[in-house]
DNA sequence: TAAATTGGCTAAAACGTTTTAGCAGTTTTT
DNA sequence: AAAAACTGCTAAAACGTTTTAGCCAATTTA
């Protein structure tokens, strides 16, 4: 049988407050005897308790638990966020329940409802094109919300970034530096602003070095059709021998263009320089080196953590903070 | 704000507990008119109202979750069986939370404690290597427990499984019949029954036909050195040239191994005639064609989702069932 | 016409916590 | 010596459900 609250108390000989006092460390503010406060967490421990989730959760009306959302968890850089986002949660003794929405909005939503029904005290979110909505009803709700490595325009929450567009600029400039006279950029055909953001520091590189650039170096990629559709954006740089760069916005889009060149029978490797964002174990087992820049992962999560929190615990706050790492 | 219970009753001027009796669908056994009924189900609705988890919980002593603890949840394997275990569950009105163990027992140990403070109801575990005693500890403390695809000698607790000897045997034979005369065997380094149960079947196979065999047909990998085991394996194997068969008693082992035997520029399709358990996507991209035995995942998701649901509503049966699909 | 049954509801307890007000008794301050 | 402060505790309410016993009126049965 379980031991509750109360299996203590009537054992020690005390009323439960005592026990709930001690045991959630506030003998201090409720002035309990040290003697009285060790045998409770003794026999606390003999006796394995763990306090009932249900009768806190109703009595606290919160559940210690976020909700995070990824776009992929199977993806090695959400899996790797999550994990850090988890042991930074764990920090602040909440749990995290994750989710995928597989960039689908529907999907999202509806982990959203359901990650509800189980009273999470607050989301993280990387959110899908189109789930502005949703996410602003969250917010205009006063729910916790944390959005990371994407953003909207006029969002209410807090949001986790890093500076895309310097960041884009700076790998731009660096396949410049290496004498790139013709760089493609590979990204997804997205409205999301951190995209958007990638292809203006892109821009912006090629003419502060005043290197002309035409749309016709831009690739998009549809998330629906990843491996197609670079496949055709390769047949169609192959046609064009003045390009030296590419530039791709995620690794998944720098690892499958690989994968289509080799497939092509073509060494990437020595055709082109080569930069990416993110990194990716598999960039390691190329036969050339992939230059790229790695988002702060760990940063990522542990600022988003710490803002939810503060969220959750000190309430909302009128204006929503924008951290970029 | 969120809606209770007493909020609907109050607006429509009932008691709660005529609320609650329609919610749940117990209008007949509370004699609820069926006006009211209507019109609590209707404001319900309009109002968007969801039972407190927490209250629910407390009052009931149940969470309507169940836990489900697999070896490698981005093993496809494994992730299609919780698929369909999700899938089997939502019919009942439950819902799954999901762990790895890793083929780790300690992981599979505090996954469980970690579960059990949430008040899951039950288990679906594909159990570890030594994980029996945590096992039989659950059965002990009467908490539902159903084991999938793996199992144990003296165990207290149902089991979904296939009749895993049967199984290796009508594989060899099938190698047999194909004509192999010297059939290799690669399966786990593993006291657990499953593994030895498709030994057992392979041998019979062997005696069956009166092909001689020897230890020496048997690759024991190790599950913490796969690759490298694998690669020693099929260089001893080649070195010998009287192979003329393969049989895997896994997909992931099957695949790695044709890995390495292109690593080492060997097209085993060539080579060999192998047969594998479990199907793979990957399988489907292969030069050549390997005949395997599909584990019937719904079947047995269905299985264990129905008779732990068993155990959870309608008590501990005494004795185990062991459910042979 | 009295007794029994049915229909439609309510009251109240219970689940296991947390938290606040406050009661004695003791010690310190004035 | 009275007032104030402190110490160590208890009582009780509250969180949102579910469930059981039972009340009263209307209807049916004998």
């Amino acid at each position: 049988m379980k031991v509750s609250l109360k299996d203590i108390a009537s054992k020690l000989g005390v009323s439960p407050a005592v026990v709930s006092l001690v045991l959630n460390g506030k003998e201090k503010e409720g002035r309990i005897n040290a003697v009285t406060a060790e045998k409770i967490r003794a026999l606390a421990k003999e006796l394995n308790y763990t306090p009932n989730r249900f009768a806190t959760g109703l009595r606290k009306g919160k559940s210690n638990i976020i909700g995070l959302i990824v776009a992929d968890i199977s993806n090695p850089f959400f899996a790797k966020l999550a994990r850090y986002i988890e042991d930074e949660a764990e920090r602040y003794n909440y749990k995290i329940i994750i989710g995928s929405s597989d960039e689908n909005t529907g999907k999202l939503e509806s982990l959203v409802d359901i990650m509800n029904t189980y009273h999470v005290d607050g989301f993280i979110v990387v959110p899908t094109e189109d789930s502005q909505s949703k996410l602003q009803q969250l917010s205009s709700e006063k729910t916790p919300l944390v959005l990371v490595d994407r953003y909207f325009a006029e969002t209410y929450s807090d949001t986790v970034l890093i500076d895309n567009e310097a960041t884009a600029l700076r790998a731009t400039d660096y396949l410049i530096k290496k004498g790139c006279k013709r760089i493609a950029l590979f990204t997804y055909l997205s409205e999301m602003l951190h995209f958007l953001d990638r292809l203006h520091g892109y821009r912006q590189a090629l003419e502060n070095a005043s290197l002309n650039h035409e749309n016709d170096d831009l690739y998009f990629i549809r998330y629906t059709n990843i491996s197609e559709d670079i496949r055709e954006g390769i047949e169609k740089l192959m046609k064009r021998p003045d390009y030296d760069g590419i530039l791709f916005t995620t690794d998944t889009l720098a690892l499958t263009a690989i994968r289509q060149f080799r497939k092509a029978g073509i060494d990437p490797g020595l055709q082109y320089k080569i930069f990416s964002f993110d990194a990716n174990d598999s960039f390691d087992f190329l036969n050339f080196d992939i230059p790229h820049f790695a988002q702060p992962l760990q940063e990522m999560g542990k600022a988003a953590v710490t803002c939810l929190i503060g969220q959750i615990e000190n309430g909302f706050s009128e204006r929503p903070k924008k951290i970029i790492l």
